[in-house]
DNA sequence: GAGTGGTCTAGACCACTCG
DNA sequence: GAGTGGTCTAGACCACTCG
């Protein structure tokens, strides 16, 4: 469906009214409507930086920026040395903010095939954050677990997750299913508390969730509990923006 | 205890090793140094593009690209015309995920001096969306509300509800609580469920919100219920990225 | 090797702020 | 009016992809 001839998408040469503004939001509007009016789709190449500036005559720079943007808000991917792509159409995942939930098992029923990559696995000593919110002496070490969760090829959120040694002595014993495990060793959580804000993705992070950097995505901190009351684990996730619907239910609260 | 002298709080002329990788990376990195050294702290000025530019001998527009970043992070706040500062430390505001409550009175709670201003406040013509989610007839008309909600002089969210005009048949009617209005005439909302997901602010919403184009931020949609099980309101809210934690309890689930 | 996006420069003009 | 960020240009080189 991509359209590298004359007619360039409907993007003509030379700017139609439009609407004023800077040169690179005209442009941006213009790739825009093109995407609403069909001419593009998901997958489809656009025509390369250097066409694009040439035939809209504007400045690299300015096409640059345009496509920057809607790279920032997920519309166009752009890979080095291959070129610039409308986003692929991604199915959300929606993830209850009231059950803990199994990703693996979410995702099967979904019928989505996940694996997930150990990004690190280990003891170490804990930072001052980890010995309070793990409620940890001073000579404890901890167990640090990141992995990335990935459905069929698109990787989906980064999980790092902290836990008392006393807890989880051997973090490489750990199968796919940390809970699992915990629950093996009678550790299991049975209820948890999840802190969720919006985070700009740093070029470390945006690169293991194969998306440009700055992209929005969800962090969520968890505080899981023992039946006991003891802390178990803290995780830090990062959800990919573009692939994640979190989804709570409300019961009547104070008025408004 | 900003620095416009020599030292340029710690930020050398010549590029220290710093690592490498592009040089507007080298550059963030060594603001983001000089902010966890405290040698600028929130509410600094930091030199102009043009002197930052002369003194790490690099071209103002990848100095622009380093501070760019900063700004879609959140780090710093540029003021067209005045200058580049460290961001003001937020206290972010916590909103529970598990109960309707009323956003007056949580800031209330806080101490914190609250108000709105009406950004829309009318009946329309349904969207075929709000046809649908609302369960309307083909001759109903909806009531569409929408407004910035304010914290002392910080914007912290804008709230666009829409209501069948049946159940709202008066907008201008509401005085400051939709759903005390709501109350009022026998329709107040018993259960909702909420969407929460991560969303890049396009320019429009970012200038009502007093934030840069492109910063990340929190999108919920909420579908509240009567005890009926009709739906009384669909609202889309954008919350401040910065300024907002969502929390939420968990409770055991299926194994993972 | 041709083509692509990623980075970088030097310079220009504009719109806005501030005293 | 001086200074600031916002936009824009023409041109260059690099790292990467792809057939």
């Amino acid at each position: 469906m991509a359209d590298t001839g004359e007619t360039l998408f409907g993007i003509e040469p030379i700017a139609l009214p439009q609407g004023g503004g800077p040169l690179y939001l005209q442009l941006k509007r213009r790739i825009e409507d093109a995407l609403q009016r069909g001419a593009i789709g998901p997958g489809d190449a656009l025509p390369s930086e250097r066409d694009l500036a040439a035939r809209v005559e504007m400045s690299r720079v300015t096409v640059r920026k345009a496509v920057q943007h809607l790279v920032r808000e997920g519309v166009l991917v752009q890979r080095h040395g291959s070129g610039t792509y409308v986003a692929p159409q991604l199915n959300r995942v929606e993830q209850s903010l009231s059950q803990l939930t199994s990703f693996s098992e979410d995702m099967a029923r979904r019928g989505m095939a996940v694996h997930s990559v150990w990004l690190d696995r280990g003891l170490y000593a804990p930072s001052p954050e980890e010995t309070v919110t793990l409620g940890l002496g001073a000579a404890d070490s901890v167990a640090r677990v990141s992995r990335l969760r990935i459905a069929g090829d698109t990787p989906l959120a980064i999980e790092r997750a902290v836990l008392s040694s006393a807890i989880l002595p051997d973090p490489e014993a750990i199968g796919t299913s940390l809970y699992e495990h915990l629950d093996k060793g009678g550790n299991r959580p049975i209820r948890a508390i999840q802190r969720i804000r919006a985070l700009s993705l740093g070029a470390d992070d945006a690169a293991l969730l194969d998306v440009a950097p700055g992209v929005a995505s969800l962090q969520i901190e968890r505080t899981s509990y023992l039946a006991s009351g003891r802390v178990v684990e803290f995780t830090r996730s990062i959800y990919r923006g573009d692939a994640y619907d979190f989804v709570a239910e409300l019961r009547l609260g104070v008025s408004r």
